[in-house]
DNA sequence: AGTTGTGTGTACGAAATCGTACCGAAGTCG
DNA sequence: CGACTTCGGTACGATTTCGTACACACAACT
């Protein structure tokens, strides 16, 4: 499990000149406040941000690649949120509360930046417009989790491997990426065969190649198709967020 | 079968002097503020309080009864969230968002407080600690979310039945209280024959009664037992809200 | 008393997923 | 090169839930 395979494996290298969406929208005089104190941070596959129940003593801003909040329970492993460079992990800062709940880990490796709590909230509580912004990007994330508890309930696995894929691709910035079958498996909630069968049947739908932790998206109009309403109804919420903020 | 009922359809009439914990949690200097605002309401079973993107006019705060809060999709409804006395409807405007994307309606009759959105947010910005409170309410309601995303994935329909009875037990505030298997089918996002084996499982249990349209818990113990662990968690956290904000 | 509507129990084949086991292919390392 | 590890495909009986249909119990209303 320690080994790092990621060496062998080619992968067309994450572009380099991606930002953080919500970093962007900020107000000028904001985000020169926070420069000074952002610490730029490489995102290793696997590398965990936050136990839970850990104290947030960072917030932290993806550029590219994607971190996961994962709730542990007795019966298993489940993700309840995805953050990409359209986030950040730490959002119960904003809301007064000092630990994270979930254990936040790195899906898709990356790069982007940190700040310590503190400063964070300064800026945060001295401008309103700040603060509107990421209450705002909290609430999308609450409507995203909404969705998440419908979805599990309602659609199939292999719509929602096909949703998960898809928000991989969009947060990867590139239609291929890294990730075994297994993690996925922990991701959706299920078991490993059953990822296993979704996988081959999009796969033999030409709509993905999947080769030993290789995920190639070859057909997305297809893939759209296959997924879930929720792929869609959770991404147009957060570009209308975005919408909201710009100009 | 069992002809054992104390009366015909009758119901221990909820009790009278109960109090939202959420604006009893309130400095009283906020409190006083609101207080000429509040309207009281009286919340009938099924009664709509919000359609799904509808302006939140007003913010709800329950003493008695049960809102649900519930995504309706393509293919079926699913509760993402309930409100009893701990807390209130209209969450959103507080991160600066004025509408509700899901439809929020009465589970359990009973009473309560509502006010105007615009009067509530100018007292909520006004006064720091009741941002507090109100803002650590939200992140409650984001865990209790992320709680039922893995609970939907993981446990079977009994354990969620029992848990959704305790929470409804909870809030009704009486071991007795209205309510037909066909809005708990799709309050768990499963079929109405579905529930009523479930139902007929924790009957046989000697946990409860159930006769039209009508619940009794009768063994509470068990019932936690039966339950899953959710209920629990979700329980103790708000509990630990309340505590948190006293004195 | 009969009718109607609502709420509940039950049945049963179909589908999805579980739980587990095993095998093969690809890459890693000694 | 050969042993080992990781990853993925497949199999299959067990279990859960679906989807649908039907029958019964109770209450309200004619």
């Amino acid at each position: 499990m320690e080994n790092d395979n990621t060496s062998s494996v080619s992968v067309d290298a994450p572009p380099t000149a991606y930002h953080n969406r919500l970093l962007e929208a900020l107000p000028e005089s904001d985000y020169l406040r926070l420069l000074p104190e952002l610490e730029p941070v490489t995102f290793e596959l696997r590398q965990v941000l936050f136990e839970p129940g850990a104290d947030i003593t960072h917030v932290y801003f993806p550029s590219s690649g994607m971190a996961s909040l994962v709730n542990d329970m007795k019966d298993g492993t489940v993700e309840v949120g995805t953050i990409g460079n359209e986030g950040m992990v730490g959002t119960p800062i904003l809301l007064h509360a000092s630990k994270l709940p979930m254990r936040a880990f790195i899906q898709l490796a990356g790069e982007g930046h940190r700040i310590p709590s503190e400063p964070f909230l300064r800026v945060v509580r001295d401008s309103p417009a700040a603060e509107r912004l990421f209450l705002r990007y909290v609430q999308t994330q609450f409507d995203h989790l909404a969705q998440w508890v419908a979805c599990n309930r309602l659609h199939t696995l292999d719509a929602r491997c096909a949703r998960w894929l898809l928000m991989s691709e969009d947060r990867a910035h590139s239609s291929q990426f890294l990730l075994t079958q297994e993690f996925l498996s922990y991701m959706l909630g299920v078991h490993r065969p059953a990822v296993s069968i979704a996988a081959s049947a999009l796969s033999d739908a030409g709509l993905i190649r999947y080769t030993r932790g290789k995920v190639t998206i070859v057909d997305r109009a297809g893939l759209e198709t296959a997924a879930c309403e929720c792929y869609g109804i959770t991404r147009r919420a957060t570009d209308s967020l975005f919408a909201d903020f710009t100009g």
